[in-house]
DNA sequence: TTGATATATAAGTATACGCTTATGTATCGA
DNA sequence: TCGATACATAAGCGTATACTTATATATCAA
């Protein structure tokens, strides 16, 4: 799995910025850039429906921007790793220059 | 200009993230982090039609994350600024941590 | 000016995406 | 066990997007 060809990791890099790519989602990992949270506290935070923070969850997990911890019947989600942050962070700052 | 709603900045935030959100762009753009290039060596480089180069190039402008510089017939894009790069690479280090 | 070159734009089409509504699954409390 | 809660998934619909083909604009060379 190491020696993936380099269009094949562009295609990934590209889903990855996809991901990101949504007012929606962008807000979600924002907040979770901040603290973990539940579907539902995403859900009134945002003021979204739960299945559509649900599924904008999944979009995220696929690209391992994030990851679950389920306690009981509420499953808290929180940042996959380091990079996410810094991505949004840049992503920000190059943003603040528009303006 | 500068007092811009926190929905606008996610907003742009999120447009940001979606120009890059695309395989074709995204290689333009990891090409253009190297060296400035015509329109005509990028469709020849990633085997794209004239057309199409053209069109991503002018999502790409949108966001500000390309530049151009004209000389005679030809237009030379280049990255807008160094935001640009810094996304690219902490992008692509998730993406080798998810190999 | 004429033809060729380099890029930009337009129109049309096929696909992908995000939302809502409805339903399924799992866990907890009584 | 039964009802309620928390989340996940499915289906369907409307919109957005990325491509191709065709055409327009601008510059250079002869």
């Amino acid at each position: 799995m190491k020696a993936l060809k380099t269009k094949e990791r562009f295609y990934l890099l590209a889903e990855t910025f996809q991901a990101l790519g949504d007012s929606s989602r962008v807000q979600i990992v924002w907040s979770l850039a901040q603290s973990e949270l539940s579907v539902g506290a995403l859900a009134e935070k945002h003021d979204m429906s739960q299945p559509a923070v649900s599924h904008h969850l999944r979009t995220l997990r696929n690209m391992r921007l994030v990851k679950v911890r389920k306690a009981g019947r509420t499953s808290f989600y929180s940042l996959d790793d380091d990079h996410i942050e810094r991505i949004l962070k840049e992503g920000m700052r190059h943003v603040e220059d528009l303006l």
